[in-house]
DNA sequence: TATGAATGAGTGTTCATTCAT
DNA sequence: GATGAATGAACACTCATTCAT
């Protein structure tokens, strides 16, 4: 009964993600997503309460995402698992962009954000935790090297995710540049 | 500016650093910047024309001082100029956010506007160059590896900068950790 | 209406008349009344063109619920016919809550509406025309002074109606009180 | 310095009495509001932070005129307090009507607006308060019966202030009319 | 020159009403 | 007939910018 949806749930999110990425939070308007899947403003409403809702889903489904890909990842041979994080990460590198804008959301007006937001805030503490343990696991393996800080390593690790591409190679190639790098150095030998 | 006004232009773009800082370009507002300056909203347009020039007064006012920074380095000793480099860079890591505005600022309405901001993109591209010279000498130097390009040499380097410091150390302590990791990488030798 | 709705014309109408009498004329919606009703609110256009004619309705319900009390009432015992009529004006105190959002209702959108408040507003004359003539028995009977405007008298007794009920006793027992002082007045003799 | 104000704040506050009295707290709005002391929507939140203080601000003016009215009455004269009381009120009687908006006022975000309701509230005791004392005292003196309730007393008074003055006679004169009504009731002695 | 005041454009949000299933 | 979906108009509020003192 009722008509027919112009737009998926799905569809409404995808954009979310794409002006987000593109505008970040403060430039991110309700007109501006209601443009881009090509419906009125209001109609939004039928859906979201509020605009932080509308990106609060957003963001639970981007940190969804990835801790699908990181959760499967097998631990047992820790060199492997690095690299596997690497390349997840580096797949959804736009993530830490799009989440970077958790900290900006107003909860306070809407359980529903809230609980999304909390969600987003429990699972960056579970995606840290995992890598801290690949990363504790390896040194004690001697895959890595034990006299620098583990945080500090991850740290690195974390950041490195974020380098631009600039060959323009796959995710994949360019993974295996960035993890060359991390375990190796730039130094000669 | 005159000599004797409510505020320095000094104070004035200290004040739009730090709140450019605190708040993204999108949480900028000249209403925000009147509240940290002693004076009204509207004396800003006394010296500025609009907002955008203010930002972009800024943004040039930062890229010069990291210019300044940047081009007093000895590059003799490629290492030490590399290790210089990224001293400079993680004393200014603010900049990096600072200047991530630099694509959102609008420089149509204003050729003051767009006079800065080409000096910023230009001061990008001339930070660049030198850096990338300075890694060609160190690996023509045998200092860097030669097998990995030097494009993503530099593309890594340039991420290493934000890399949080986590550890809460000074800035000369950061710079020797994140040097050494670049340079040796995080694994067993 | 139909036989078999999801709600019949009644329980939408007593909603309809809770919500008047709580959130008044302006705080009224139809979103609200869905809510407070078993059906979409949409469903509600099936039987009513718009807002105004659901309000109109209603108030003409209400309208013809007190006529109907009001005309049984023996008007041979002047004094009695306006006990009684004090007492059905109390038992629907809130009705002069509800009639009093008559003058917002736009009557212009709607035939219907426009009937229906003309029903009210003849109510409204009505009413009053009987009280009058009551008083006036009353005034000839040597029942009531002769000495104060009608109008006057009249007036204040429709505006006895809304004494907040302080005491918290019982709709008869406060009749009582109150014909007690709009007869005797509070002074002492 | 700064230009002229198109108008004063008294001018506002007058406006928005007049209009909360026409259309009743939900029918007021900002932009009837800037319509009616010509100019712009927007300048009201040059002198108010939202519309609920530009209510609140309304109401205090109101509740603290009647108040000045109120607490100069001379109580030493039961019977001429309690006139002068009820002719204060009939001057003032519009005031009912506005200061029922004061349940409807949302006070969470703005702290002028609460603090502005709380005068209201308070003063709302203090008036009732300053009634109930006369009244015992008038009791007392043998002015008053003795056989009703004052709290009734009390409800019965405030309602008859909203009698409308169907005669349109002065407020002196419809105030002696009322004195007496409520003083000997309207039955034949 | 500095500034208080005014304003219009833009965004968030609500709601009556219409549509199409 | 009932309804979920869509929408435009209306209003709250913010902010860059202009005006006039």
């Amino acid at each position: 009964m009722g008509r027919k949806a112009v737009y998926t749930e799905t569809e409404l999110l995808d954009a979310t993600e794409k002006l987000l990425l593109t505008y970040g939070y403060d430039g991110f308007h309700l007109k501006l997503l209601s443009e881009h899947v090509n419906g009125a403003r209001s109609t939004i409403y039928q859906y979201y309460a509020n605009k932080e809702e509308v990106i609060a889903a957003c963001l639970r489904r981007a940190m969804h995402r990835i801790m699908k890909k990181i959760e499967v990842i097998d631990e047992t041979d820790s060199r492997q698992a690095i690299f596997d994080t690497l390349r997840a990460y580096i797949e959804e590198s736009k993530l830490h962009q799009i989440l970077s804008a958790s900290n900006k959301v107003d909860t306070t007006q809407s359980d529903h954000a809230l609980a999304d937001m909390t969600f987003v805030k429990e699972g960056h503490t579970i995606l840290k935790e995992q890598l801290m343990r690949i990363m504790l696991q390896a040194q004690q393996q001697g895959i890595l090297r034990s006299d620098v800080d583990s945080l500090a390593v991850a740290s690195v690790f974390f950041t490195f995710v974020n380098a631009p591409n600039m060959l323009g190679v796959t995710n994949e190639e360019w993974t295996h540049i960035l993890f060359n790098m991390w375990l190796h150095g730039v130094g000669q030998q």
